[in-house]
DNA sequence: AACAATACCGGAACCGTTACTGAAATGAAG
DNA sequence: CTTCATTTCAGTAACGGTTCCGGTATTGTT
């Protein structure tokens, strides 16, 4: 590894060219008023020297970085990281460079102060704009645009893009109680966040829907984790009446209840059907494999790209909030109900 | 959200609180020389206008950040998500920041190049060091420390930390070959990084000591994703003398290799043997458990954190090079071959 | 040939911060 | 009452770029 003492600057690119500074930033930045004479030369030194100009000299200057900030919650989750993968794709495709800035400690994550020192940090200095992926807070100070993924409140006041919550969680319900179930328990998210409120109210109102009274001791809190899942299930499975079916508000959530069913010598989906909400990749992998509702997250990703970009390039956005449709993916942890239930046994 | 029209310099902190620009940043740095009253007046200054010092102009001018760079390679791929994590949790721990620089564009991630311009970006304005994940290049300048994961030569030059691809391929083939398996497939993975051939290393000097001659038909070329190991398999499969088990590079292929033997109607492991490398987190959830190689990836990420803190801090390492133990999981997509081998049929 | 227009480039100011230098104020000591 | 050290702060020069402004040299126009 080569250790230079000092880095190349632009000072050591002019001095070598024999030309002035501010020619070379001509160089650097297309300036048009440059002779391609000594365009070509300082192109040749700097080739030759592997000088790579300062972002933050440069960002400080001019308030152009051609770089996207992303604040992330916490990286253990594998939602902010398929959002994250999104945002790369959309990334790469407009040239722009991305930086990621996390914090690695989920108890500090909750703190919205802490969250907007991130963006103070990236969107003062170093991005021309700023994504924050599922935010504890509701609002932000910022001078550069910013995209909300998954905001935290009903009608955010700022671009955002949000998963169609309620409809998504409704749909699983009705595909639920269309199976035949009755006793459906509900695992909620972390209750702090919007998107955990929708999904339980999708949950009550499928329930309404079908006339089917609310119990709450089949609706446990959780937090979106494997472990709070698997604890949840076991009190569920206690009950005096359990469910016939669990409906998690997330697949992390569900995979733990699939594992606590499992160590409670029960199967899925023959003896209680688990339903899922995010469609993550391991939702596809493992056994069963999770009936879950699909909230494109890749996607919110990329399209939440999309519109920083186009707010930084000044352009107007059509919506300023998109909502991603939820789709139901029907994999093989739910059953119909089929003992003692004298309903209707359709062929399946 | 509130948009404010500029943002929040140290000169308004220093106007509002009728003190100097330079009182301000050595409250800001926690310098001793300014007394108890100036230092608290100052604080809730900048607390009542939530002033965050700009990244950008601190870095430029001193030396010291706080914010550990990451350059990764591809976010798609889950090696590097498990790394990631890895540094992630070491920089909790260690009160850094993170940034993680990345380019969505797979094709443009094996020039070498590209990836030397990330280091000099980070390094050279914003980090304090680099950690850099799975290069293509071998050497890197720089004038900050750095840290190699899974580095692209065999004696780095610079620290770096390694998993011991040889041994672990080696065990993976005794165990194999333990099984009874004679004719076994590989898949490499791509053959510009030094990984992928000290795998493959193991996975020949695994046949050479059990004295099996070493079948070039035998050995395909992948490139560690799951759409190629699918295609080495339906060619490994369509030999005059197809193989009884095939061993993957990585755990990706592995998974491929197990898609293409179910949609060729064989099972795994009844008809045929599969193993992988890598043991990522899906390893284990897919039907069925894939049997393979445990690098400790997330702990490659931590260890090479906790050395790059190390070099910031001044502290030298107690060795350049960390070799990170590989561990052999044994799950259910491998079995002892029965029929038409009367070797030594062990109880098993 | 004289002048205007243009292409090309250098000089200097500035972005927001920190490090260094030194000055005023205070207290201690002679 | 002077002298000197100490505390506390303000002023200023960088850091590495970009951008505006203006100055030559070149070209075009009449």
């Amino acid at each position: 590894m080569k250790r230079a003492k000092r880095a190349i600057t632009i000072q050591d690119v002019a001095r070598a060219a024999g030309v002035s500074v501010s020619t070379v930033s001509r160089v650097l930045n297309d300036k048009d008023d440059v002779s391609s004479e000594t365009y070509g030369k300082v192109q040749d030194i700097i080739q030759e020297l592997g000088y790579t100009s300062s972002l933050a000299a440069r960002s400080m200057r001019s308030r152009r970085t051609n770089v996207i900030g992303l604040v992330m919650p916490d990286v253990e989750q594998p939602f902010p990281i398929q959002v994250m993968k999104g945002v790369n794709q959309a990334i790469a495709e407009a040239n722009y460079d991305l930086i990621v800035y996390t914090n690695g400690d989920v108890r500090k994550n909750s703190s919205a102060t802490r969250e907007q020192q991130y963006v103070s940090l990236l969107n003062g200095s170093i991005a021309d704009g700023v994504i924050v992926i599922t935010p504890a807070a509701t609002t932000f100070s910022t001078t550069s645009p910013i995209v909300i993924v998954d905001p935290n409140n009903e009608t955010p006041d700022c671009p955002a893009v949000i998963a169609t919550n309620r409809d998504g969680a409704l749909a699983m319900m009705e595909y639920l109680i269309g199976l035949g179930h009755r006793r459906i328990g509900f695992i909620g998210g972390r209750p702090e966040l919007q998107s955990a409120l929708r999904r339980l109210q999708g949950y009550q109102d499928g329930l309404r829907q079908a006339n089917i009274p609310i119990s709450p001791e089949l609706i446990q809190v959780g937090d979106f984790s494997t472990q709070t899942g698997i604890i949840c299930a076991q009190k569920l499975l206690s009950l005096p009446s359990p469910p016939t079916a669990i409906f998690a508000a997330n697949d992390q959530s569900a995979i733990g209840v699939i594992k606590a069913v499992q160590d409670a010598g029960l199967r899925v989906p023959d003896d209680l059907s688990v339903a899922g909400f995010d469609n993550i990749p391991e939702a596809a992998c493992i056994n069963p494999g999770l009936t879950t509702v699909d909230q494109s997250i890749t996607k919110m990703g990329y399209v939440a790209t999309q519109m920083l970009i186009s707010l930084i390039q000044g352009k107007p956005l059509d919506n300023n909030v998109y909502k991603m449709t939820t789709r139901l993916i029907v994999r093989d942890s739910c059953r119909a109900i089929a003992s003692d239930t004298p309903s209707d046994p359709e062929g399946d």
